[in-house]
DNA sequence: TTGTATGCGTTATCAA
DNA sequence: TTGATAACGCATACAA
């Protein structure tokens, strides 16, 4: 059988109380007393039961995380940074998987609350303002990552996807390219649309316009942004750049540009957005704008953790990619840069 | 404030037993009651709280799975595997990382049975034979993912490493290949050593003598893969084929074959080991011997889920690996293939 | 069929 | 400084 307080107490010949006391390091207490059942209780090999604890009306240490999926690199640093964090802090985390699902997602959150979590964290919602009604109700403290909702039980981490595609396009344009096409992602929701916008404002800073036949979408995967190459290879004329929603769509537009022949980046250039450790696994390495995405599960975490410690907070962190500059980009018809 | 039974119980004017039979649907009750008592429950938003359950001896529907790091897309497809399955059988998972430290992973079995998770899964363990003490103190059932442990209280589910080593180079010497190299991996542990006694044993049987400067080790990851490709690339002569300790590797190794300037797979084949996703990605797609990830994860799971229902379970699965051939072999010499 | 009393392991409240 | 008692929410042995 498990060891209990009530076993120390009899082994010291006192009460469960004094022990309670004793192992908490309470101020009413004798130190003689203290050490003398800490000392049993270690020999006993005691280990409090957290279940009790929670019971008891304290914190179940243990915080919740929902994530779309895990096959996606880009969720696995995220929970990475956000399990550092709580495993520091003597934090388990309940993790979960919604597969895009929004009924799902809502059921899931519904249960981690059930489960008397004492915090959750979803990363890339897709529940939308359909939160909101919930999120009073469920009386639990809640950081969304990815997901620009705002309202007043909302707190969020995110990156700043106008800045990130501005910052993408921007250097593609100042490595010379004026026909930069865009391959989004129909399942990326309003980060896709952010990183459009920051796409379009660039190239009007610069006096561009796109034409309407450079922007396609992907699917946000390396298969949608295949074929989404394809579809622009078809175009006359031909975009000299490429900025992709993200790494995957780059990498399938890397494999679809190369399987045509082409050389990237000395007749196309491609830039992707995530920084990817698989973005350097392609033959040329992709450059790309880089989500401090670890950072992104540490800050939502940590803020997690502040707002349970009833410490202030901020309501909303927005983080700003950085560019990583690697093969996958050169100035338009240099052959210099080619292998 | 959260409704409990008692609520239910006072709405009802019953007692709370009552009512606790009446969710649990037990036989001595009579059907109105319970039907009333369902409404009640159901119009007041009752959910049971799991905690008090656990408490009261009941098991927490909590399942600890440990992995070494989440970024190894091969984790990642594993744990997908548990998840599914955990969450069709209403079980949580607590998951915590343990970044290859024996020590760490050792502390935080020990913590996840503090928090009373009804059974323990470890994918890919560096505890090895020091886990056996342990096992037998902490009465929580565990199964290992691909770490070929037995003992009195070990399961585990694993993939037939020996066969998949043999698989790979069997495919090679079909093709045709005779020098046939072998890279590694430091970290590999018994998996690596499986891998390369089955290399071996195909050679053998095809009358083959591997020459030892063509069996160098990586660290199974892509920079690991990198290096030790190149110091293949200055044997004398050089191997026509690589059998890679897995894809990482296999991608690391890819990269640097075509920095020299090789044509893969006309100038030099090469297999990786796991099936990863990442496989695709590169050009060419890697041939890869494929381990059945999310079944590896299932499987665990599933026989953790038997076990703790007391239903009987075989102690130990041995899965077979399955050749998947995509574009990154081809016979010796034959530049057709290239592109 | 329903209700009373008790316990799970811990912490909190009040007395002593 | 210590102890008796109740409470957290639920399940169960026993009584009615």
């Amino acid at each position: 059988m498990r060891v209990t307080i009530k076993d120390i107490a009899r082994a010291a010949g006192v009460s469960h109380t004094t022990v309670s006391r004793a192992l908490r390091d309470s101020e009413e207490i004798s130190p003689e007393t203290r050490a003398r059942i800490r000392a049993i209780a270690e020999s006993l090999g005691y280990r409090p039961n957290p279940v009790a604890r929670a019971l008891q009306g304290r914190r179940t240490q243990t915080l919740g995380v929902v994530v779309t999926r895990l096959s996606d690199p880009f969720h696995t640093e995220v929970v990475q940074g956000i399990e550092r964090v709580a495993q520091a802090h003597g934090y388990g985390i309940l993790l979960s998987l919604s597969h895009e699902d929004p009924d799902k997602e809502r059921v899931i959150v519904e249960l981690l609350a059930a489960k008397q979590v004492d915090g959750i964290i979803v990363a890339a919602s897709r529940l939308g303002s359909r939160y909101l009604p919930m999120l009073e109700a469920l009386q639990i403290p809640i950081v969304l990552i990815n997901s620009h909702q705002t309202g007043p039980y909302v707190y969020s981490v995110a990156t700043d996807n106008v800045h990130g595609g501005h910052l993408a396009t921007g250097y593609l344009i100042r490595l010379g390219h004026q026909a930069i096409a865009y391959i989004g992602s129909r399942r990326g929701g309003r980060s896709n649309q952010d990183r459009y916008r920051g796409y379009r404002q660039a190239l009007r800073e610069a006096g561009l316009t796109p034409r309407p036949e450079w922007v396609v979408q992907g699917d946000g995967r390396v298969e949608g942004g295949e074929a989404a190459m394809r579809r622009l290879l078809e175009t006359h004329p031909r975009p000299t750049a490429v900025f992709c929603y993200n790494d995957l769509t780059a990498i399938g537009a890397l494999k679809a540009a190369l399987r045509a022949g082409l050389r990237v980046p000395a007749d196309l250039s491609i830039i992707g957005f995530d920084g990817l450790e698989e973005g350097t696994y392609v033959t040329p390495a992709l450059t790309t704008v880089a989500q401090p995405r670890q950072q992104l599960g540490r800050l939502a975490a940590e803020m997690l953790l502040e707002i349970l410690n009833g410490r202030p907070s901020p309501k909303h962190i927005l983080l700003q990619g950085t560019l990583i500059e690697r093969e996958s980009c050169a100035p338009p018809g240099s052959s210099t840069a080619s292998r």
